[in-house]
DNA sequence: TACATATATTGATTTTTTATAATATAATTA
DNA sequence: TAATTATATTATAAAAAATCAATATATGTA
């Protein structure tokens, strides 16, 4: 597992760590699993369930939108949060496509 | 893959926003790639090597071995930093195992 | 049209991280 | 033993992230 002598360019690392700094956060994680049991969500629903403040979740949702782990979709007034789990599985490889 | 149903409790989101935490910086990143690469190594050869202070380099390591991340042995007036590549694992496994 | 609702954005503040520089500690060597 | 080297730590400054409160923007509804 040692020794990959693959040398990464920092944008890769900064794909990278900016992947994981989306997902470095306990209430973020927190919206992620809540958007995975429910599937597409609104806003309104999952502020209210995990007891948050609508702007904060706003704020996360956008912190998560602009790493690419979510996808926001409008539905009248409302909008759909889901996960892009392909982003997702790509997070979970970042450590290992530089580490063996 | 939507829908685990398991409630993970803080502790584990915390676990893992730590850890991912630990890995979402290019630089730790950068010198976790290079100790992976050159297996053991001590903290001299790491920072001149990739051109960065020596007590940034320290200070980034100190955070990794927090976290679990890397192992440090003392030899003689040198220490050797190596990769827990159990915990990194773990570290990967962290997105998939609260999300599908 | 006026009002209510859902979400986003903004500005101010606080907290956390990162960087820089200096110093401390321990081991090594001259 | 004095000087040098490797690393860690500390204090401080600078930068980034997070929170909070308020406001803006749409959309829907009475």
């Amino acid at each position: 597992m040692k020794g990959t002598k693959v040398v990464f360019n920092s944008e890769k690392l900064n794909y990278s760590s900016e992947l994981m700094r989306a997902l470095a956060h306990p209430l973020r994680l927190k919206i992620l699993e809540f958007i995975d049991q429910h599937g597409a969500i609104n806003v309104n629903k999952i502020y209210h369930a995990l007891k948050i403040e609508q702007s904060i979740t706003s704020q996360h949702l956008k912190i998560m939108k602009m790493a690419g782990v979510v996808h926001a979709e409008k539905d009248g007034k409302f909008v759909s949060y889901s996960i892009d789990y392909d982003v997702v599985t790509r997070a979970e490889k970042a450590v290992k496509r530089f580490l063996g």
